[in-house]
DNA sequence: ATGAAAGCGCTAACAT
DNA sequence: ATGTTAGCGCTTTCAT
């Protein structure tokens, strides 16, 4: 017969503790979380029992008396099977999920499958209620959240993979504007002088405005824009198109990792070659971007210090909301035609 | 100024809700958790409190005092980027997570990396002073665990992602070997006769006994075999290594979708064709494979299938261990060379 | 340096 | 049908 959980009341307590090293239930919360001074022979003694009795504090109770679990929540706002299908994403509650364990919390993992903005104070709710210290909201470009509604509830929140809000709140990403002004930079220095765009972006959206800009710039017409969906397969449909064209851009600036792996798929179909006949350029820097064929020049946003930054929000929080930018990198590879 | 959380004594508890419904605390919770009768007028006026209250129960103390927490977790044996890096593992969180969700319980998600047997001890140990409710083991090869080990924590645990344990207790697997076995019956039907092999696999392991033996029954060698790392950059090796072969297979059987998609790079590398001058037909069936170029002929796992089962074993132990295998299904697609 | 005891918010057994 | 009450295991204040 197996043993069903620490739960049941057959699990060693603090009291079985305090009975073994003969002290009082007190002194074996003291020595474990330090809460006043400790005789070191009577420490030594508690120490032993507690091995001994394999005895591991009820977080449960412990959380009801103290008020925090030490647990952090990571809550994907995007469609459903994106933090999955999307390696950017699944590198992110990764990385949070490492950030938070180096600091001692747990993370719970959820995801509001298409719910909109309703469902998704709903989840905040339900970890309020568990206690949690902080949730790590990871943006989607469709849902538009209302911080004060969010500080509603009570709970610590950060917001990532997002631009600058302006209803404020703390919130964290990527220099999007800056890496895609890299990146046009970067294929116009190369000499290509016909840059199409691939991605579901609006107008006002940085790196659609920097390909703009850097077209301007350079005096050529922004053209032609592929406004497709945020997918493998949004990216696949953009290059059928683009293949159709009659006279198809020399180069494509494409939004994201996973988008641009559809377009990498959808020109191989065509028999269109990757960077001979149109050069691909793309944002992320995933580790999927490596191994794709050819491998994708790709802007690396920084993962993992802005998922450590998140979590240290969250544990300390500052005195004042805002939103913090983190530089990101080109990475050169074979797709944008320059690799060495 | 931001509230902090619910904790801190500034939250709505179940006496608030009591008073302004004008009823005691006991008939609040029998009014949320059906514990007893409650008149239905009573109940409206008790709802209503709550809701213009915003009340939530506080899960920590209904977990100290029930013994549940409607908690699960996921923990990752493997590697440390193995989760975001494969993305058959990626999917699987989700689907853990999803079918969690479905039941009501909520999902930490944590991996041990690199650590050994010890640190997954350590790691389920910690759960168990969560008073999580069941915890999902994702198997890595490399980690071999000890069921009486596991049971003496006296958490419900099931290990996904194996084959049967000699040593017994819960775990969940898909067929491996039937599906290498119908994954290489297809490619001798389609008039390949030689085949490799490609991946980190023991000689007794399933994938790689099904090669041998179908090889045997065609009355070909098994032959050649790449024993290579279960990444990207292992199967990119074995490419490369294939690529130099005076007379290489005419296909090759992949363990895995992530460590094909490091063939099917390095193949082009060299300048091979896939499948015209290499047929590659691999195992998992992910997204990745359905997006590689050319599209992956591969053995789907059910992974939402199999993820809902170890979510309901969990939460409802069956009264015998047991390994349970679930059946696979090849999706043909171009990189075997018999795509309609 | 150690112990006694209050009480976190909840569920459930028992009383009415 | 509703109210009263005893803890769940812990942290922490206040005594000693």
């Amino acid at each position: 017969m197996v043993r069903q959980g620490g739960r049941g009341g057959r699990s060693v307590t603090r009291r079985d503790v305090a009975e073994r090293a003969g002290v009082s239930a007190a002194v074996v919360s003291y020595t474990l979380n330090g809460g006043a001074p400790v005789a070191p022979e009577t420490a030594q003694r508690v120490l032993k029992a507690v091995a001994e009795l394999g005895y591991r504090p009820n977080q449960a109770a412990r959380a009801l008396r103290s008020g925090s679990t030490r647990t952090l929540a990571f809550l994907t706002l995007d469609a459903d099977d994106a933090i999955f299908t999307n390696p950017i994403f699944a590198e992110y509650v990764h990385a949070v999920q490492r950030a938070a364990a180096e600091r001692g919390y747990a993370l719970y993992t959820a995801s509001t499958p298409g719910g909109g903005r309703a469902r998704t104070m709903q989840e905040l709710r339900e970890f309020a209620s568990r206690q949690v210290d902080g949730v790590v909201l990871l943006a989607s470009s469709e849902q538009q959240l209302d911080p004060a509604e969010l500080d509603a509830v009570g709970v610590p929140w950060v917001l990532v993979n997002t631009e600058e809000s302006p209803g404020g709140g703390n919130s964290i990403g990527a220099d999007l504007f800056g890496g895609a002004t890299v990146a046009m930079g970067h294929l116009f220095e190369h000499g290509y002088s016909s840059i199409g765009f691939v991605g579901d972006a609006p107008r006002s959206e940085p790196r659609r405005r920097a390909w703009r800009e850097v077209c301007a710039e350079h005096g050529v017409e922004a053209s032609p824009l592929f406004d497709v969906d945020f997918t493998r397969e949004g990216g696949r449909e953009a290059a059928l198109e683009l293949a159709d064209l009659s006279s198809p851009p020399r180069a494509v600036f494409v939004v994201s990792d996973r988008t641009a792996l559809g377009v990498l798929r959808g020109l191989h179909e065509c028999g269109v070659r990757v960077p001979e006949d149109v050069a691909v350029i793309s944002f992320d820097g995933s580790w999927e971007s490596a191994y794709a064929w050819p491998g994708l020049t790709s802007v690396r946003q920084p993962i993992e210090a802005m998922a450590a930054a998140a979590v240290d929000r969250l544990i300390s929080p500052p005195e004042e909301a805002s939103h913090q930018v983190f530089p990101v990198e080109l990475i050169v590879r074979e797709s944008c035609g320059a690799h060495a």
